[in-house]
DNA sequence: AATTTCATTTGGAATTATTCTAAATATGGA
DNA sequence: TCCATATTTAGAATAATTCCAAATGAAATT
């Protein structure tokens, strides 16, 4: 997705499309590796150079209000960002710190005593050692 | 879980069980809603009023290294702590705060991909509304 | 009991991620 | 062009966490 698509993406979103955040919006859903604001504001300014990290900030906040991107927290407590906002499991290898998407269907169904709880959300992280972690080894 | 059993358990476990551990260990065990190290630090040191908040990090840390305890982050960012270590679900009410568990069997069988990885720890994740919240209103 | 050794705790400083703030800039209409 | 409003910006402020060096504690040895 190019800047120009990611403008008519926002815009179709109800997102008043700025460049800041048709350029931020475009390099999250083409790069899949979930980064956090410094990776995003250090990948970027190379690209546009005024760019500051309160900009990264609010954008990011602005696209998890309108519900067009996902905010992901592992053990490490930082926050990382994802375009795609399907539920769908990461897993998280501690050893070289890869985030992996597996999509699938998870069936929740029958949970003991959740009956009355609207759930809005799920997120199902994974932790452990990736194939090729273990294969280096 | 007493001050005195919680030593014990932590004997059990080869971890040296000094008081201040003994103490964390026990308060963890019984409050059983996911307290941050603010909130261990805050309600412990009426009890141990020489506790530090250090203390309280570092503890948390070797607890969960020696797998004692869960490390669970939500979308605020802020690390909780979970003496239950058994894969369970969280659900996280964005209105209240509160977090509730939710014990049961779950099935990730089959996921596409994964073949090759070593699944160590699984984090489930529910954010919503929970039944209180939508009653009162 | 005094001494040594090693692990743990402590308070405060340092660091890091994130939020806040107020000024500057951009955008779209009258 | 002028005005109003939304957004961006840089840097200061805050909050969570880690680091550090000194103090304390506990166990082992003399």
């Amino acid at each position: 997705m190019n800047v120009s698509n990611a403008s008519k993406y926002l815009e179709s979103k109800g997102i008043n499309a700025t460049y800041q955040r048709a350029v931020i919006y475009s390099y999250l859903y083409k790069k899949k590796n979930h980064p956090t604001a410094e990776i995003i504001f250090n990948d970027l300014k190379k690209k546009v150079p005024t760019l500051s990290k309160a900009t990264v900030y609010n954008t990011m906040e602005y696209f998890h209000t309108n519900n067009i991107v996902q905010v992901l927290t592992f053990e490490d407590g930082v926050r990382h960002y994802d375009a795609d906002t399907k539920t769908h499991i990461h897993f998280n290898c501690k050893k070289c710190g890869m985030i992996y998407d597996f999509h699938t269907k998870i069936d929740f169904d029958n949970i003991n005593g959740i009956e009355g709880f609207d759930i809005d959300k799920q997120f199902i992280n994974f932790e452990g050692i990736c194939k090729n972690c273990k294969m280096e080894k």
